[in-house]
RNA sequence: GGGAGUUUAGCUCAGCUGGUUCAGAGCAUCUGCCUUACAAGCAGAGGGUCACUGGUUCGAACCCAGUAACUCCCA
């Protein structure tokens, strides 16, 4: 059978996928082994697949797969979150295309639509993972509206109400005017944005103006008018009042005075506060408290009136009085030559701001204000920054660990409230909305308080009985009271922010809130590491540290991976309107799962955003590539058993080079740099194994190999797939299979092979097969640049080997070097080249003759070098502070310089005057 | 406006407590090779004023100050 001439990955995925899947090898059951848990972020059910899925999978799946060859009990819980604005959002859309309106539904039938969407294409992104290979516990799946899920998260706002955390208060908020509603702080992207700079006019009330300064006519002429510099001009039927700073000397004369609205006509004050800035636009400020955060406040503080003349939908209401129905834009547009029509407008100027924008539907975002509910954030905030500051919870990068802080202490109140549907319906219950029941006739029957007319409840059942006793106070008979209860109680519409889910997410996933002390919350929770986005650093990740400490008293995880952004190599972020980023599964088509994950960790430095192109998944390919040749080549070759071994010094400097590996790779986990302890595996594998190693002990060409040497070979092949499975779990499953390894077991998989153990490392030895090598490299380069052919066997001299022993290598030298023999020399050998290793000469005679004139040239250069190091070395040695303030290793290692360059030195000044330079 | 971060080879990045022949790796480039495991490869080579300007130090890519550019967060 012959074996292709590449690695093709796509039979060695599906196969070794469900036969990893079959026998369950990715399945957790609490047992008595230390367990590595791992929750994945749950990715929207809206989202395909994009690559920062793609990097944030990939490393997890390393994680879980090296935990699970160190004999962890390895637990990668996956899911989905139900992204309620998102979703929502598809759906609306979904329901478009069929000619169906949302609005001409009602709430059942509308979830039900979503439901219907979720079950089609919520489940797409976890499918896809399977094709990176991502080895997570499927039974475990869980969705952030799983009844269980969604219990959890009425209970916990149950819970919090009780305590006083939550509460329900009207605020401005960043209102999406498509996705009709409000979205937290977080969720709005500022963009600075070329605007105008309108200069209306407001004419002062001619009454009040002529009531109390009736001086001269000029002055009327004058001063009738205001002028105010807005980037609103629609917003101005909702203005309340004009605000002036008191010290402002231009304006002394609008003390007290009111001005009229231009176009309608409505008389609003003129107020006084030193929040405006005088060198600002004209210094007269339009005060609209009903859309603007600042005139929000300034409103309550100077007792002004809310007017708010938008609809949700971000069109004009009647209490614009003009324009009544036109999207704020289309106003602004048209109310432009209305202003000008009416002379009202001043002048208009170009001016550039920030402008809010919704993450989730690119609308503008409009501060608007509205009952909504929040969740205090002070309290729990101080024990979740705690667990970073005192490193029980580890971020990685550390860096983050000051943004974390600064947020934490400067934490605003979190609005959990959502005006949408798809979701968890918020647990609160009302009824009489206004202060009493007027019945037809007129006569009040009911007065509640306020306080009264709702309530916290987790059923309608409960709301009911809560409500019947304070009815029934008032009506004196249960039956009515009853009655009117189940008539008038009606729930919140709202449903909760889909972070008030996801944050519970470590101890849902685990059933830690149904059933708080059951095996796996007890087995698997604090969880070990979450890999995910520096941007979800605040919404999420802190917000389940606090979850943790309310509701385990415990963190919810140890360490924090936080992975970049994944950036085109123009370093613009990937999205879908810029259309830059590759799709991830032909990514996979074309360069195989793990050509694709090498390809992503290649390029991923935690915490630093990475310059994703397509090229790094190609050289993952030709990695993989790599390791398939190299099992080609043992796989090709006949065992002769009567021939001896003559590769011990290849066999044991490859094993004290494998322990090596093993202490740097291991090393580079423990510190999370995962692409560094990929590039130590791929340099150990490429360089060490194929390059040299095999290279080393390769029989020739269809000559067989002795028996000791092939099955040491397989050993470390063996352990080399090991090692690499964490990155590259296909091939090196497919490989583990091979009967080059020997007879497997249906269960003895690479999957759960365990890791093997460094070995004691022969430091001598491997110094000098480095030597080794730089001499064989010397040959090479002569060669090279001689234009000599690597078939031509040359002849090699060692005079006076005073730094090793390098006889021992010979077999090594000779076949690498391609030269007869090693022969040592005591005396220098005319025309022929030579070279040194460290303080070690070498001649290798040279059929042609060699250009003595080039030769000097080269010794000469090296001359110069070497005397320039020699004497900043002497500098340091003959320098009293140097000598006096250096730790004694640092100067011995100076003097081990000096002497190894003197020694050079030597060697060279001996070259130069035998060939008379 | 406030805060944080980044700047090292053409690209992406390492460089730990200031001190090994310290200026590194991978990719890309260049030169020579289709040497029967691999051209998705082999062998070799070139390439950097460590953003800039000062300072501290016997010694600075590393510490300090300032400047510039870029990125992110908050207002």
């Amino acid at each position: 059978m012959s074996i292709s001439k590449t690695y093709q990955p796509k039979d060695a995925e599906d196969k070794w996928y469900s036969y990893w899947l079959q026998h369950k090898f990715f399945k957790s059951v609490p047992d008595g082994r230390e367990p590595y848990t791992i929750v994945m972020p749950p990715p929207n059910v809206t989202g395909v697949l994009h690559m920062g899925h793609m990097l944030n999978n990939t490393i997890q799946d390393v994680l879980i797969r090296r935990a699970r060859m160190q004999g962890k009990n390895a637990c990668w819980v996956p899911g989905t979150d139900h992204a309620s604005i998102a979703t929502e959002a598809k759906v609306v859309a979904m329901l478009k295309e069929r000619g169906i309106a949302k609005k001409d539904l009602t709430r059942e039938e509308f979830l039900a639509y979503a439901w219907e969407w979720k079950e089609k294409y919520g489940g797409i992104i976890l499918d896809q993972l399977k094709k990176l290979g991502a080895s997570c516990d499927w039974d475990r799946t869980r969705f952030t509206m799983d009844d269980d899920l969604s219990e959890a998260v009425i209970d916990t706002f149950i819970h919090l109400h009780k305590k006083g955390l939550i509460y329900r208060g009207v605020r401005m908020v960043n209102w999406d005017p498509q996705g009709k509603t409000a979205v937290s702080d977080e969720e709005v992207i500022r963009k600075e944005v070329n605007q105008k700079l309108y200069y209306i006019k407001y004419q002062v009330s001619s009454s009040k103006y002529q009531d109390e300064a009736q001086k001269s006519s000029d002055l009327i002429l004058a001063t009738s008018y205001l002028t105010i510099a807005t980037t609103r001009p629609e917003t101005i039927m909702a203005d309340a009042a004009i605000c002036i700073n008191p010290n402002d000397e231009r304006y002394l004369h609008l003390h007290g005075k009111k001005v009229l609205i231009p176009l309608i006509g409505r008389e609003i004050p003129v107020i006084l506060d030193d929040y405006v800035t005088m060198d600002f636009g004209t210094g007269c400020l339009k005060v609209t408290p009903a859309h603007d955060l600042n005139d929000y406040e300034l409103g309550i503080k100077h007792n002004l009136p809310v007017i708010d003349i938008l609809n949700d939908d971000g069109t004009l209401n009647e209490k614009a009085q003009i324009l009544v129905g036109e999207d704020r834009f289309a106003a602004r547009k048209k109310i432009v030559p209305l202003l000008e029509e009416a002379g009202a407008l001043e002048k208009v100027e170009e001016y550039k701001s920030q402008i809010g924008f919704s993450e989730r539907t690119d609308a503008v975002i409009e501060p608007k204000l509205s009952m909504q509910w929040f969740c205090k954030m002070e309290e729990m905030a101080k024990p979740a920054l705690d667990y970073v500051l005192n490193g029980d919870i580890k971020l990685i990068p550390d860096k983050f660990i000051n943004t974390y802080k600064h947020w934490m202490e400067n934490v605003h109140d979190w609005t959990i409230s959502r005006q949408l549907w798809w979701g968890q319906q918020i647990p609160a219950w009302y009824i009489f909305p206004d202060f009493s029941i007027v019945e037809p006739t007129g006569e009040i029957l009911i007065h509640l308080d306020p306080i009264e007319r709702f309530c916290i409840c987790k059923t309608r059942e409960e709301a009911i009985e809560h409500f019947v006793p304070l009815v029934n106070k008032r009506v004196f008979n249960e039956a009515t009271a009853r009655r009117l209860v189940e008539e008038q109680l009606h729930q919140d519409e709202d449903v909760l922010d889909t972070w008030f889910s996801s944050w519970l997410w470590p101890i849902s996933v685990f059933d830690g809130f149904k059933d708080p002390d059951n095996a796996d919350i007890n087995y698997y929770y604090p969880t070990n590491d979450l890999v995910t986005a520096p941007e979800i650093l605040f919404f999420w990740v802190a917000r389940m540290i606090m979850a943790g400490h309310e509701f385990k008293n415990d963190l919810p995880f140890r360490n924090v991976y936080l992975t970049g952004i994944v950036r085109d190599k123009l370093g613009r972020k990937m999205s879908k309107s810029l259309g830059n980023s590759p799709d991830p599964i032909e990514l996979i088509e074309k360069f195989g799962a793990d050509g694709v994950r090498v390809g992503m960790l290649l390029c991923s430095p935690a915490g630093n955003d990475l310059m994703f192109d397509e090229s790094y998944c190609e050289q993952g390919r030709n990695f993989t590539n790599k390791i398939w040749n190299a099992f080609k080549l043992v796989k090709g070759w006949e065992v002769d058993d009567t021939l001896a071994n003559p590769n011990q010094v290849a066999i044991d400097w490859f094993e004290s080079r494998f322990s090596q590996a093993l202490i740097e790779i291991e090393d580079n986990f423990k510190q999370y740099r995962l692409s560094e302890a990929l590039m130590a595996t791929y340099k150990l594998v490429w360089d060490d194994f194929c390059a040299w190693y095999l290279e080393m002990i390769k029989p020739a060409y269809q000559k067989p190999i002795d028996r000791a040497t092939y099955l040491k070979t397989v050993e470390y092949f063996g352990n080399i797939l090991k090692i690499l499975h964490p990155f590259t779990p296909f091939i090196t499953e497919e490989l583990w299979h091979d009967e080059l390894f020997g007879e497997r077991s249906v269960t003895d998989c690479c999957i759960v092979a365990q890791l093997p153990i460094n070995g004691e490392i022969n430091a001598r030895l491997l110094t000098d097969v480095e030597n080794v090598k730089q001499l064989i490299s010397q040959i090479r380069n002569i060669r090279n640049t001689k234009q000599i052919s690597p078939k031509e066997i040359l002849d090699l001299f060692i005079k006076n080997a005073a730094g090793q022993n390098y006889k021992v290598y010979e077999a090594l030298i000779t076949k690498l070097g391609n030269v007869s023999s090693l022969s040592v020399t005591d005396d220098k050998i005319s025309g022929a080249i030579n070279f040194t290793v460290h303080t070690d000469e070498f001649y290798i005679p040279l059929a042609e003759t060699i250009d003595p004139a080039v030769e000097c040239e080269r010794l000469r250069k090296e001359k110069e070098y070497l005397d320039g190091f020699l004497k900043s070395v002497n500098a340091k040695l003959t320098n009293e502070r140097f000598m006096s303030n250096a730790k004694p290793e640092i100067i011995e290692n100076e003097l081990n310089k000096k002497a190894d360059a003197e020694a050079k030195l030597k060697i060279l000044e001996d070259n130069l005057s035998t060939l008379a330079c």
